[in-house]
DNA sequence: GTAGTAGCCTAGTCCTCCTAGGCAAGAGAC
DNA sequence: GTCTCTTGCCTAGGAGGACTAGGCTACTAC
């Protein structure tokens, strides 16, 4: 009877790609073992259970969007650094919508210490250096940020701008614009 | 035997509590019946299926907070209705996390079309009637008020702000009045 | 008082998660 | 090369959720 070759890193990859077709909800370690042509009982010798698989999904999308995020801002600064950011974070979730769903379970506070959800930080405040933003105002101004790519790219995929003709694209240079703004002009009033 | 009275409102009613309790997710069909007093199967006489329970709640939580905003939003205009209208949003979030969850699952069209989602539109509209803004403007602005909303309420809850000391309520003021600024000198740049 | 229907039931299917215990393939000791 | 031990899979099975089919009963309308 030939090995089957299953991993735990082979497991979330899989694991992702499913999610990105069906959604996270309907990531089974029952449908994951079929791919694999394994019995559903057998991943549970490398994983402890199904919650896993979803924090190792939410863990391999922080680190391949802190990757992305990384890449476009390198050499860029100030709006530019700005724009880079907000759309690599926008592009990563269309692209994967299921990865970036994954994303927002919440982990324990020390498995997201250790995951790269600390270069994401790190990385939003080094845009605001472009900014001259000193405490706490930058850490404000850090969460208005990631509030707004967020709230945005959430509402975009849930269809909360389907109501209104306006293409989304133009409506997010716009938001941009205007993050633009108020962050040159912090703190604001 | 004596009859359960079961009513379709009363099952959305208990399944909205039981969200804000332990989650959306685990708002099952089966959980539902144990609190009538009746068998799961029983209550799909009254339901289609268990999606159509959340899809329920979701519709329930938007008439709620359609209402909340709206009592918060009168006799208020400019700045003061904006953050009225955030702060209604923020606190019914934080008091209904099963409810606020429930309302992002994507409706249908039509479902969403007839739900009190319109309300919440018009009431974002009537805001930016105090900062004078046309179309195309318009709908970017409202786009960037409910993306900043949803984004820093749902990580808020998701924990997302945990790692910082900053507290949230400062950050939400902040943010607010930045939110004012932009919206003051629209189009931003 | 009888017919019809609304509101519950039992029984059973299928799926998922997960545990316990077994067995064989391959790796390392010798 | 043989022996042993661990790794990686297996079967079997329990618990619980979604849902269907079909039956019985209490209330309602006439």
């Amino acid at each position: 009877m030939a090995r089957a070759g299953v991993t735990v890193e082979r497991l979330t990859l899989a694991a992702a790609e499913l999610a990105d077709e069906v959604g996270v909800e309907n990531v089974t370690v029952a449908a994951l073992a079929r791919q694999f042509g394994v019995k559903d009982a057998s991943l549970y010798f490398h994983l402890r259970n199904a919650q896993e698989l979803r924090v190792r999904i939410a863990l391999l999308a922080l680190a391949e969007l802190a990757d992305r995020v990384a890449g476009a801002l390198a050499g860029r600064a100030g709006k530019d650094a700005l724009v880079a950011f907000a759309n690599a974070y926008r592009d990563y979730a269309r692209a994967h919508p299921g990865r970036y769903a994954a994303m927002q379970i919440d982990l324990d506070p020390e498995t997201a210490a250790a995951s790269a959800g600390v270069r994401h930080a790190e990385m939003t405040r080094a845009i605001l250096r472009g900014y001259r933003l000193a405490e706490p105002d930058q850490t404000d101004a850090v969460r208005m940020m990631h509030s707004t790519f967020h709230g945005f790219v959430s509402l975009e995929r849930t269809g909360g701008f389907r109501h209104t003709p306006r293409a989304t694209d133009d409506s997010w240079a716009r938001t941009l614009d205007a993050l633009d703004a108020v962050l040159s002009n912090w703190p604001p009033r």
